[in-house]
DNA sequence: AACGCTATCAACCGCTCTCGC
DNA sequence: AGCGAGAGCGGTTGATAGCGT
């Protein structure tokens, strides 16, 4: 056997509380990043990923566990409609939640919950939904449009933007209140818990302009 | 008690993005 | 401009706990 062209070969699996120790101690010591020499020089035989992976979700000072609130359940819907999968994006208006955590929550709690709502619902909404679709369509797809041009002429380069807000509107998510403008017009609904968080940072983080540019865009255009 | 099924969630995998050279 | 390494993200897998029969 020669050494040379022996790769390292990694443990998997769950972590020991003595590895989450170590790695711990070692990050506390020699900062967060970096993560290659954390798994080269902490002892621990996990790669830089995981080691990323276990500081970040379980072992980061702030995480909160357990069971998840009512308003936030109902934040992660509600982020959910706007920013579909957009995990990190949606953890990072939950403080202490991870986008793992969020994602998990999603698959096995709400997916399943919203599915059902939206049955329940759709047998009584898509009579109403049909008549007022056919005039709120070319408006949403006009401010679609209209946002991401904006990304595209700043220069974003976010490839990936264009193609989720397309997925957006071809899920049928009803992002919005119809007889209001625009697909934003779901912050016009004064929910106590949602507008103090879906601030400019989402916004700016999303869509690359901040909400109020967008309100005026969708206002006043 | 034993078995099978389902739900849950930690962790991995593959891909993309970013940054430095 | 092209390349490689590191970091981050979202999708998926697999172990296992819990429940019903």
């Amino acid at each position: 056997m020669q050494g040379k062209d022996v790769k390292p070969r990694f443990k998997k699996g769950f972590w020991k509380p003595e590895e989450d120790l170590i790695l711990k101690k070692y990050v506390q010591t020699h900062g967060e990043g970096n993560w290659t020499a954390v798994s080269n020089k902490s002892g621990l035989l996990r790669s830089a990923k995981s080691c990323r992976l276990r500081w970040k979700n379980y072992l980061r000072p702030n995480i909160k566990r357990g069971m998840m609130s009512e308003d936030e359940k109902d934040l992660i819907i509600r982020l959910h409609k706007l920013l579909g999968n957009r995990w990190s994006l949606i953890a990072g208006r939950l403080p202490g939640r991870t986008d793992n955590e969020v994602k998990n929550y999603w698959n096995t709690h709400l997916n399943k919950r919203v599915s059902r709502d939206q049955t329940t619902h759709l047998d009584s909404q898509s009579e109403k939904n049909h008549q007022l679709s056919s005039d709120s369509h070319s408006l949403k797809e006009k401010n679609l449009e209209k946002t991401t041009a904006v990304r595209t002429e700043e220069g974003e380069g976010d490839a990936g933007l264009g193609s989720w807000v397309e997925e957006l509107k071809i899920s049928n998510y009803d992002v919005g209140i119809p007889s209001l403008p625009g697909e934003y017009s779901m912050l016009f609904n004064t929910d106590d818990t949602f507008m103090p968080i879906l601030d400019n940072l989402v916004f700016l983080e999303a869509f690359g302009t901040s909400g109020d540019e967008l309100l005026q865009e969708t206002l006043f255009m």
